[in-house]
RNA sequence: GCGGACGUGGCGAAACUGGUAGACGCAGCAGACUUAAAAUCUGCUUCCCGCAGGGGAGUGCGGGUUCGAGUCCCGCCGUCCGCACCA
């Protein structure tokens, strides 16, 4: 790793999973425990039954646990949150901020946050369901469409909201439905591509402008995370409410007028635009308003009965930081039967992960270690439970970048330093942190700016997402269904060129292998690719050269042997080229140069080598400079390369002004290649006569006078169509430029006898001829 | 299902602001050097027609806007990433 030059300062390492770092965490929590910004509230998670544990997403398959096979439960359980809610308006303006980031990753993020205007509106109990639940009040939902509400014709509740369950206490088939809705997976996917279903409640609500009784369904597809876990349905002009209303034979209102024309009435199979915005109708003393003039006299008057107002509502949910595992950073309270959860003392941090539990697949090692649960409660003294819960490992990597700034400051959490380095100048993350890992870090870091703990409320001024490394993979499968993978550097990959099939064998015994095609490198499938062996075979330049030449950062690079030998040929031919010029002559001073360039009297041949060598500077600058991508860098320095070759095998190029115009050539070429090629453009600086240290030598710029061009090619087009191209003089007037154009032999042919109707001249590119 | 991206030769890709599609490289083919091979160097290399000058087609598919579309718009198809307990 350090060969491969990348500058970084390992005096700096950490690991989070040491306790002098997660000391950090569990210090930053109870800071926020005391702000209120760290609570406590029950949440879901998958129970697997038989292992008594709680699993993760990816372990759930159709519904059952990975190891047991058995049906999974969703789990209401204590947990710890994060109120990243409160932030969710700022963390979403402040990506306006954000200029240097990639436009998709702050889209998605904005969408992930997800602000919505809308309306809260409560629908007052029916009288008889009043009596019947003995309870007051109302039933709360939230809608973004109030223009709609005249058209709602039921109510659907979340099966965990409290109405479900109260209504299920005397209706087994509800309570079993309620039930099965526990069932399955916590996953939005899962959750919102199931099937619709419910069960009427047998509670009925008022409509709160008309007074109209409709029923109270519970539904699968109201989710109780969002909103208030109750919905008022609206079948006309909601899909999800049509599809429901439809299996459930419920009435379907039209209360919204198409402008754009689409419908006229709402009927089977759905439209997208049932659900557009347009003008109420059937809709009392609103008859008549726009959607959004609707939206607001609905809620007026509902304010005006007490029976709803505006609120914003974000997508975004409080980050639920509780995990029931053994590896993590441990959680800094203590329950105490008589004082309720007590938070560990500060001077009592860290406190430790136990290094040597071994887990059995059931449930959480902490939970079965009295060891580390036993202790006594910090107020009263009196025997006490530790939480054994864990945090998620995403707050370790939430502000990682700050304690790398304050390294090895054992007394505070960051220091001045951090002020120093903050924000990140250039972070670089996979795309698969686009939302979460990159949206957590900047809530940590607005939070430690809120206490005062670091200046910048933004951690990261400029990020790039970089793609992932791809392999070949190679798999062999075992009659028992195991999988074996086999490393590419092991295996021989003929591709027939005619049918395009190919053949993979293992190099040591011939016997085949199946060729899976790329995939990401990893462990598993053992097709990652050892950089020290490549760095003792090529050097660290070449692979640097390999992987930044055959894709641009942001995409996946597709690893091949074949392009690292490419990489590594370019470096040898650079290398000779320096070689040749300075055993053939020697190197040319920078007096000589000068002197010999300003001269003047250089023939076409040196002014053209030397214009391409100005160019591929100043491109250079701009590709890596403002455009960041580094491939299209590295493809003109080969060009310029190639350019030098053929200008020193040229016989009339031979002469002391020739050979100066190679030398600053060269020498353009290996400053260009230095941020990428390092190692070796050191070392062909010295020996272009260059002193001193190319890295820290001050950036050329391109000089003005060598891009100048006497002539440049005019294509010209007959109908959009290429015909012919033209030389002419760089400002040459248009009616000259056309008349060139026009001159042309071949594009008279595609005129022939007609007038042009119209002749298009773009300066300095292009004529299209319009016949 | 929702959100985000991507789709260009045999392959990785380039074309930045609507203006020469395929730069640069890999692989392949031919030639030079060599007893030979490797390495190196030179040339060719999107497909089709033509001895050639040249012509036709072509950027996932179908439409549209424009003098001109890989690029902009509409509608499809396909692939990838994320969806909150993998991290």
């Amino acid at each position: 790793m350090q060969s491969l030059g990348l500058a970084i300062d390992w005096s700096r390492e950490l690991a989070t999973c040491d306790a002098d770092y997660y000391k950090w965490n569990q210090w930053l929590f109870l800071r926020m425990l005391e702000k209120g910004i760290a609570y406590k509230k029950t949440g879901t998670v998958n129970w697997d039954p038989v292992d008594q544990t709680v699993l993760a997403n990816e372990q759930v398959i159709d519904g059952r646990g990975w190891r047991t096979g058995a049906l999974v439960e969703k789990r209401e359980i204590p947990m710890y949150y994060f109120a990243i809610t409160r932030y969710a308006d700022e963390l979403r303006s402040a990506l306006d901020g954000l200029a240097e980031w990639p436009e998709r990753v702050r889209t998605m993020q904005a969408n992930w946050i997800g602000r919505s205007e809308g309306v809260d509106v409560d629908f007052p109990w029916a009288d008889d369901t009043r009596a019947l639940l003995e309870r007051e009040g109302n039933l709360r939902v939230f809608t973004t469409r109030a223009d709609t509400l005249l058209g709602a014709t039921y109510v659907a509740v979340a099966a965990e909201h409290p109405i479900a369950l109260a209504a299920a206490k005397g209706n087994p088939q509800l309570a079993a439905f309620v039930d099965e809705c526990k069932r399955g997976s916590t996953m939005e996917a899962d959750l919102a591509t199931q099937e619709k279903k419910g069960l009427p409640t047998g509670l009925h609500v008022q409509h709160p402008l008309t007074g109209e009784r409709l029923p109270v369904w519970v539904a699968n597809y109201v989710l109780m995370g969002y909103g208030e876990g109750a919905v008022m349905a609206v079948p006309a002009h909601d899909e999800r409410d049509f599809e429901f209303a439809q299996k459930y034979s419920l009435p379907v209102k039209t209360v919204i007028a198409s402008t754009s024309g689409k419908y006229e009435s709402v009927a089977a199979p759905w439209q997208e635009a049932f659900a557009e915005h347009g003008v109420l109708v059937d809709s009392g003393a609103f008859n008549g308003l726009s959607s959004a003039a609707a939206v607001d006299a609905i809620a007026a008057t509902l304010a005006s009965k007490s029976l709803g107002q505006k609120r914003v509502q974000f997508r975004l949910r409080d980050w639920g930081i509780s995990r029931q595992r053994y590896w993590g950073c441990p959680i800094p309270l203590i329950h105490c039967p008589a004082c309720g959860d007590v938070p560990v003392p500060d001077k009592d941090l860290p406190v430790r992960l136990p290094e040597n539990l071994v887990p059995d697949g059931s449930g959480n090692p902490l939970g079965k270690t009295p060891a580390f649960y036993q202790c006594k409660c910090p107020t009263c003294g009196g025997d006490a439970r530790r939480e054994t819960d864990t945090m998620d490992t995403f707050v370790d990597s939430s502000w990682y970048f700050l304690r790398f700034a304050s390294s090895g400051n054992n007394d505070a959490m960051v220091d001045a330093r951090a002020n120093y380095w903050l924000p990140v100048d250039q972070y670089i993350g996979g795309i698969e942190h686009a939302i979460l890992h990159l949206l957590y870090s900047r809530f940590w870091t607005r939070v430690m700016n809120e206490m005062g703990l670091v200046k910048t409320p933004e951690p990261f001024a400029n990020l790039l997402t970089q793609g992932m490394v791809l392999n070949h993979i190679f798999v062999r499968t075992s009659g028992a269904g195991r999988r074996e993978y086999f490393n590419p550097a092991d295996v021989d990959l003929v591709v027939d060129p005619a049918t395009r099939e190919s053949r993979a064998t293992l190099k040591k015994d011939g016997s085949a292998v199946t060729y899976e095609g790329f995939g990401t490198m990893s462990k598993s499938r053992l097709n990652g690719v050892d950089p020290n062996l490549l760095t003792e075979k090529f050097g660290a330049d070449t692979a640097r050269l390999f992987m930044m030449f055959t894709a641009p950062p942001e995409q996946s690079l597709e690893w091949s042997d074949e392009g690292v030998l490419g990489a590594n040929r370019f470096l040898r031919r650079l290398w000779k080229a320096v070689y040749e010029h300075v055993s053939n002559g020697g190197a040319v001073a920078d007096a000589d140069v000068r002197a010999l360039l300003v001269a003047g009297a250089l023939s076409p041949a040196d002014r053209d080598l030397r214009r391409t060598a100005h160019q591929t500077l100043a491109k250079v600058e701009d590709d890596i400079g403002r455009r960041r991508v580094f491939n299209t860098a590295v493809a003109s320095v080969m060009e310029l390369l190639n350019a030098i070759g053929r200008h020193a095998a040229d016989a009339g190029a031979a002469g002391a002004a020739s050979r100066a115009v190679r030398q600053e050539a060269l020498e353009l070429a290996v400053m260009s290649l230095s941020p990428i090629v390092p190692h070796v453009c050191h070392e062909l600086w010295q020996q272009l006569g260059q002193g001193g240290q190319l890295w820290r030598t001050r950036w050329r710029k391109a000089d003005p006078a060598a891009l100048v061009q006497d002539q440049v090619e005019i294509v010209v087009q007959v109908n959009g169509k290429l015909r012919g191209r033209v030389s002419v003089a760089p400002d040459a007037a248009e009616e000259v430029v056309k008349a060139a154009a026009l001159a042309d032999e071949n594009v008279r042919r595609f005129f022939e006898g007609r007038e042009p109707k119209k002749v298009i001249v773009v300066k300095g590119k292009l004529v299209n001829v319009v016949v």
